[in-house]
RNA sequence: GUGGAUGUAGCUCAGCGGUAGAGUCCCAGAAUGUGGAUCUGGUUGUCGCGGGUUCGAACCCCGUCAUCCACCCCA
């Protein structure tokens, strides 16, 4: 026997178990239904980009983390970090057969090599949504809705979107003076949650001085309402504006959709990503706020300007699945499959195999998923694996059972079996309870 | 990428210089065509990997890989 290969996967790459993967699979179904019942339309692009595409308006950090490499035809290529930016290049490439306003949505796999944690890998799923061609309140407002039907329908009702429009923020730090050291100030202010009101207002006087920080923090507190706490900014940010106008119009549709309670006006939430420039959000589940945002996203003025010279502001955000999993995970909620097979028809005699086939042809006829054991064996083992396959229902027809006329169908959950004279009854009484 | 913690049986962990352990799981049998319980017996293993120190290393040292945590950034 010669040295075998150690049998790994990479750092931040994982490998999907059967029942992970029912789980992410169903709520990619889901995420796709909820999609397509706003009027979103699929849309994919390629795994991998020349790399001019991908890192084009990239910054440093972008490029430090990308996966790049020369193919074997001497062209610079790099993997998609997101979905956005190759997002950019296909309207840009295929305007012309499209229309606007467009909706899509794009669900697949990107790769960042930063370091992992808990909920963050080097290979992950984004679910992304947008819509392009349109700079509305009602663009806006309905993204808000998506995110929200998105974690309802994800299991997720507990959660929060966390709503900013950068543009009143803007419109503040100008008011103060310091909208030259507006990066600075965002990224210290987007942390303000993760390392509270102290350490928030020392590293914003560092950068801005006492006075500036003790209106940013005034600014950007949290606890009010949605109202008091547009008041609040709109008057920090020297009166309303079509900015807070905005923010206005979204909270109006949030409550006459009935889902107010669920989107919290959120001033200190910013986004790093430098390209947002009106609403913002986050999506924070209740249970586990720190594993951070579960869904993202913002207005952007324009979408496709490095590749094309049409306009096209939107506004979209992603759902980070995998960061999902990992929290339902941490939260022990880790859900049924809900896929797992109906019936399982046991294999006991020799040369019955056709029976056995026939039977689980006519209760999936019905409607109901149904396998036949493959090899005649031991009916504990039988069973045994029909508990780890988690079928609802055993199929038990032996010899003792052909003599006698009966067909047992065994309840596996309940322990507890029934005779049926015929097959047809069997799959009657499995399908009334399925 | 930087800093810290942790890697021992499938799982949860003990052992911390002197021949690898517990619980659980798994397998076989008691038991006959029924998987929950009981009893009996049994397998658990490159002690993450590679070097070094030592008569001797799971244990000490160095490196490396992975996971977790913080920073950074973000889904």
């Amino acid at each position: 026997m010669g040295d075998i290969i150690q049998a790994r996967v990479l750092k931040g790459f994982r490998d999907m178990l059967p029942v992970a993967e029912i789980q992410r699979a169903s709520l990619i179904d889901r995420l796709s239904a909820t999609f397509r019942s706003f009027g979103f339309v699929p849309i994919d692009t390629p795994v991998l980009e020349y790399a001019e595409i991908l890192l084009g308006k990239a910054g440093g950090e972008t490029e430090k983390q990308v996966y790049r490499f020369t193919d074997s035809g001497g062209r610079d290529v790099a993997m998609r970090f997101d979905l956005t930016v190759p997002f950019a290049r296909f309207m840009a490439e295929h305007l012309s057969e499209l229309y606007l306003p467009f909706k899509r949505y794009h669900m697949a796999k990107v790769w960042r090599g930063e370091n992992t944690q808990r909920g963050r890998y080097r290979e992950f799923m984004q679910c992304d949504f947008d819509i392009v061609g349109v700079d509305s309140a009602a663009a806006d407002f309905e993204i808000v809705a998506v995110m929200r039907a998105a974690m309802v329908a994800l299991g997720a009702p507990d959660s929060r979107v966390h709503l900013n429009n950068r543009a009143v923020f803007n419109r503040f730090l100008e008011r103060l003076g310091a909208a030259n050291a507006s990066t600075d100030i965002l990224r210290v202010v987007d942390k303000l949650h993760k390392i509270g009101q102290d350490d928030t207002r020392a590293q914003l006087a560092a950068i801005a001085g006492q006075s500036a920080a003790d209106e940013l923090l005034a600014f950007i507190a949290s606890g009010d309402d949605y109202d008091a706490t547009l008041e609040r900014v709109t008057r920090l940010a020297g009166g309303p504006g079509p900015d807070t106008d905005r923010l206005a119009e979204i909270r109006d549709m949030a409550v006459a959709s009935g889902i107010a309670d669920a989107v919290v006006l959120a001033p200190s939430i910013t986004r790093g990503l430098d390209y947002y420039t009106g609403v913002v959000f986050e999506t924070f589940l209740d249970a586990l706020p720190d594993i951070g945002s579960v869904c993202s996203g913002g207005r952007y003025n324009d979408l496709a300007s490095l590749y094309t010279h049409q306009k096209l502001p939107g506004v979209g955000a992603s759902v980070g699945i995998d960061r999902l999993l990992a929290a339902f995970e941490a939260l022990g909620r880790s859900g049924t499959s809900g896929v797992a097979p109906s019936v399982l028809v046991f294999n006991l005699v020799d040369g019955k195999n056709a029976v056995y086939q026939a039977a689980a042809a006519a209760f999936r006829a019905a409607g109901l998923t149904a396998e036949v054991y493959p090899e005649r064996k031991k009916l504990g083992q039988q069973f045994a694996y029909a508990e780890k396959k988690g079928a609802a229902f055993g199929l038990i027809r032996g010899s003792a059972e052909e003599e006698r006329g009966v067909w047992v169908l065994k309840d596996l959950a309940a322990r507890a079996q029934t005779e049926y004279p015929s097959l047809e009854d069997a799959v009657k009484a499995a399908s009334a309870r399925a």
